[in-house]
DNA sequence: GATGAATGAGCGTTCATTCAT
DNA sequence: TATGAATGAACGCTCATTCAT
């Protein structure tokens, strides 16, 4: 019973608070995964009592859907960044975003693997996945322009940009999984390549 | 007080309950998901007694690898047999992959989907994750091999046959993914343009 | 996650567990007031494991519901059949009513006090008084016939009826709740005097 | 760390905002009941943080006993005054209460409301009844009286003046629990027929 | 005086598992 | 073999109360 969360409303410490129960909620997700990730285990690793998290959040369904946005924001923020800095060619803009999400993945393996965890698990009320393909347009909107543009500027060759919008995202995240698999790999390395892969798969053939 | 279940001693009464329960799991599992597919609701769609399950299976854990294990089993079976049809030139190869998957996951859509919510959250006693990548490795190897064979039969240009093997099946499961979430999407059209894409990414330039 | 709780479909074991459970329930709602009647204080009086009452019962909602229908019928039984016995003049059913309550209400005080408490406390899922005035309709009602059978018959003399019966239960109803605060009560004698008063409220005055 | 609660030491903005307190309870226990009225519920109603009920009150107990008392001083101050008012016969003051107490309840319905619920519900640490036919004693008293004098004055018969007050009680608060289910009631008309009733039940037969 | 933050106990409920029949 | 009954731990959540600011 506590004033709606505007995040207008938010004082500092409120908004300390929720970060610091998100960082403890991710730490613990990555580990133990998203069934065994009770409220229990998130209070006990942010140092807290259980009650403080229903205090911020409404509930743990609030808990997860903060978590996701937050994550997501972020590596938006950091992917987009470097896509802007190169502002280089289409096929350099698909290398780029291979590499920056490869970049964020090193920084934040815990924020990836967290997001996947919830993705798999949260559910809305009426039982349906509360996110996964139905939930990530935007994200396949935004590469399918890109591979559109390179269409449009005659450095890509003719094929279904939707299914190369979703298998880019699909060797993205799996990049990422085979990463946590096998923690030895040269990441860069693997971003190359696979950015290599998925330039050969669209671009114009030489004659 | 029952001998072990080693499937040498199974008798035919006994395997028929055991599929039976496997394929209530499944489908339990593919609506409700993980979580929410408690052995309680596993037995009243299999229309048994809760206890049933208890009996054949030493645990929630067995019943979960047994239902992992026949799919992988009935797909690997379904996708070989395509494959071996044919058994072109690797770019068929590549091509009969990507369709003999997208022809099981039509057959059999909620034993994919079931597998995924495994693959997402069974984990081990000790906490790590039952399956994934690091236990699908045979699966990557023999993907490998057939780009390998590309490689070596001069149709296929030099790459990361690791990478490409991981998305190749990323793509692939995201194909399933994204045709659940879009159920009017034509799934051969995009198992073509799939295949189509994975075929340009790998094959040897024209000088 | 068990079969519906239908009459029916309830085995004797089953039967006497839900009793045994009503019974604990009935004891300590009657000692503790409603709000500290929780599941596990009325495990605890039936020396039986918090669980069960989930397994037998689909929540407590469904808990309260039947022992008010147990009671309901337990006294109903118990008063109508009294008044069956005696079938005299309507003046008579009038004083037989009052006590027929206060025997059923001597033999079960407990019963009768849970029932109260249930009255005062049990709330529909949209946070509406389960019961009360508006589900006592059909006790009004048997009431209402009483006294109107009595201007039928000449012995009373005209009044509304409805008020009559609401305040004959109202009346009877106090008298046990005045009874448990002054168990020294001779509650033979109350309901003596409390039919008096009734009868001679409504009886048609000599010319 | 303040001076306790003694009324005499209260300033005015301290008496203003235990009224405050006072009335937002009041409607709140009248609209979710008893169980659901947390004094977060309270507060927000209040339009105050949840602390100052507590700074106020020295905890949920005082807070409901000063909701009680306050109503009925409330109460007895209205009906009172009516009764003085006329000063007529004893059956003039039968009459005059029925109707004075239908008259403060269509003023004050959640008022009422919520002394019920205070009543059935609010208990003393010792876990027995707060409130109930034990402390009503006055109030029974007083009711016995006015019957009593009626018998002197020779208007009223000889019945048990203690089961009259009691049932004159719960017939007046039956009342109000009866319109509150039927809001479409005439309550007036209620109550002259309640009365009627009661003076009918009590009086001196003609010879 | 007043607040928001935090606590910790207790709530109803779910569920994998065990076991006597 | 199969069952229904029972268990006990863990879950998300609510709430009266405490307290530093």
């Amino acid at each position: 019973m506590r004033p709606e969360n505007e995040p207008k409303g938010q004082t500092f410490i409120e908004k300390a608070r929720r970060a610091q129960i998100v960082a403890a909620a991710v730490e613990v997700i990555a580990e133990v995964g998203y069934a065994k990730a009770s409220l229990s285990a998130i209070a006990v690793r942010a140092g807290i009592s259980k009650g403080v998290i229903s205090y911020h959040f409404s509930g743990k369904d609030e808990l997860m859907v903060t978590i996701v946005e937050t994550i997501y924001g972020e590596a938006a923020e950091h992917i987009v960044a470097r896509m802007e800095e190169g502002l280089g060619s289409a096929t350099e803009l698909v290398r780029t975003h291979v590499t920056a999400a490869a970049e964020y993945m090193r920084e934040r393996r815990s924020h990836v693997a967290a997001l996947g965890q919830i993705f798999a698990n949260l559910r809305a009320a009426d039982g349906s996945p509360r996110y996964g393909m139905h939930t990530s347009e935007e994200l396949f909107a935004g590469l399918e322009r890109m591979y559109q543009a390179g269409q449009a500027s005659g450095e890509f060759r003719e094929f279904d940009t939707r299914v190369m919008a979703v298998t880019h995202q699909a060797g993205v995240d799996d990049m990422f999984g085979y990463w946590m698999a096998h923690p030895e790999l040269d990441l860069d390395a693997y971003a190359r390549s696979l950015a290599d892969l998925f330039v050969n798969a669209v671009r114009k053939e030489r004659r």
